[in-house]
DNA sequence: GTCATCATGTAAGCCGTTACATGATTGC
DNA sequence: GCAATCATGTAACGGCTTACATGATGAC
């Protein structure tokens, strides 16, 4: 879980560990609290493997060629955060770090991973939150399997017959249920949204997103119409 | 988290290990996979802190004399499960623990501690499933703390700044603070039904009254309505 | 010169997992 | 006697956390 956040901020950018951490902090603070001592020796694991290296010079702008930008350009947005202060940037004792070919492949495996075992729903969060980065079809393949996981998961919840029979286990099996068919009507529509934007290949043979609703919304919500609202299309199918 | 789901369990019956664990499988599975290998030193673990302790004879009916029913029911109900075996029981390995009062004690503080750290979620869920053989109190404490983190989720959500800026990750925060609101107003049901099923003391002096609405969005479905029966939802709209 | 912050790291420990080892009981 | 199931346990490991240790840099 770690690896695929770190990779995922690397590929906008190199950053060395401190600001790494200061990122997903705030960034994805919401679900992940990561502490120095998984971090740094994440990336050690991840420099041994070959999926990200060291950059040489990011400190004072260009000298380096390789990342057209002049790399660490979060230094002055922490400093602007931090409020008032300019600070001139010459730290050196901090090593900044690039993804590389084999992280760029390594992230997408780890995009399409199987998290059925531990925290499926804090994985599946982590992994839309960079999935922007990976290619189209490893992005609908990340949704997909996570419709079927979620179609599952009700599947599973309407025939197990053993439930605890108190108000309290009743009620949170029930909302347990609302709640995931939420999940589904949502991913559902990022599914959508996405065959909109990029009908690639692959699509089902009756599969036709003709809708012609508005499809240049790019900016705010990313659904267009599928939402949230309450006009679903419940698909009522997966029983038996 | 696995403590107190034993405790929980053993609050019903005495139960062995291996009987536990398939009722925590079947009954809890849809929350929480417990495997033998952290099952057994738990179990270890509760009995040296005297939490629970093994029940002599819990084997042939009545002889104990402590438990009222004759404990391990749950064989035959297994044996039926399993289909069509009547079984006769006489298995002697098997050791079946009791909870005792230092358990009790130990389950009601569980209950309580705090889950900020790690899987907050999950954390309740497993409680919230278990407080039915907490007294009223730690459970309205329970559900209020729970509506406080919820609460609090909210707010951080509101006024953080940074979010990462594509489309999924927006959509993701977005549906996650939907998701946040609805639990909430989820568990202000339960807090508003469990205080009209027992009105106890320790309500502060204005003690506002039930109109929990706060939010513009104010939907009916956990309807304060106590008698909890099968007024079975086919929700109207599937607003939920 | 000292303090706050930046920055990197190590050590110990928690809590859980998988995989393995062992043995009792019962049905056939 | 053999297999399936019941039943208990151990060993190794995984990933992450907290707490600690270290040191560079810049502001004042």
């Amino acid at each position: 879980m770690l690896e695929i956040a770190v990779l995922g901020l690397l590929k906008e950018q190199p950053l060395h560990g401190y600001e790494l951490k200061k990122r997903l902090s705030e960034t994805l603070g919401f679900l992940w609290g990561v502490s120095y001592g998984s971090l740094y020796p994440a990336l050690r694991r991840l420099e041994r493997e070959g999926a990200i290296e060291v950059v040489a010079q990011p400190l004072d702008a260009s000298p380096v060629g390789f990342a057209a930008t002049g790399s660490l350009k979060g230094d002055l947005a922490a400093a602007r955060r931090a409020g008032a202060r300019p600070a001139k940037p010459s730290r050196r004792t901090r090593k900044a770090y690039r993804i590389t070919e084999i992280g760029n492949a390594r992230f997408e495996s780890l995009l399409l991973t199987d998290d059925s075992h531990a925290d499926e729903d804090k994985a599946f969060a982590l992994k839309l939150a960079f999935c922007a980065e990976a290619p189209p079809a490893a992005r609908l393949e990340l949704l997909e399997r996570r419709r079927l996981a979620l179609l599952g998961r009700l599947d599973r919840a309407r025939r197990t017959p053993g439930t605890r029979d108190d108000r309290y286990s009743r009620s949170l099996v029930e909302h347990r249920t609302r709640s995931t068919q939420r999940d589904l009507e949502w991913i559902e529509g990022l599914i959508a949204s996405e065959r909109m934007v990029e009908p690639t290949a692959a699509a089902g043979p009756g599969d036709a997103p003709e809708s012609a609703e508005n499809t240049e919304n790019t900016e705010n919500t990313v659904v267009p119409n599928a939402g949230d609202d309450q006009q679903r299309h419940v698909q009522e199918g997966a029983s038996r």
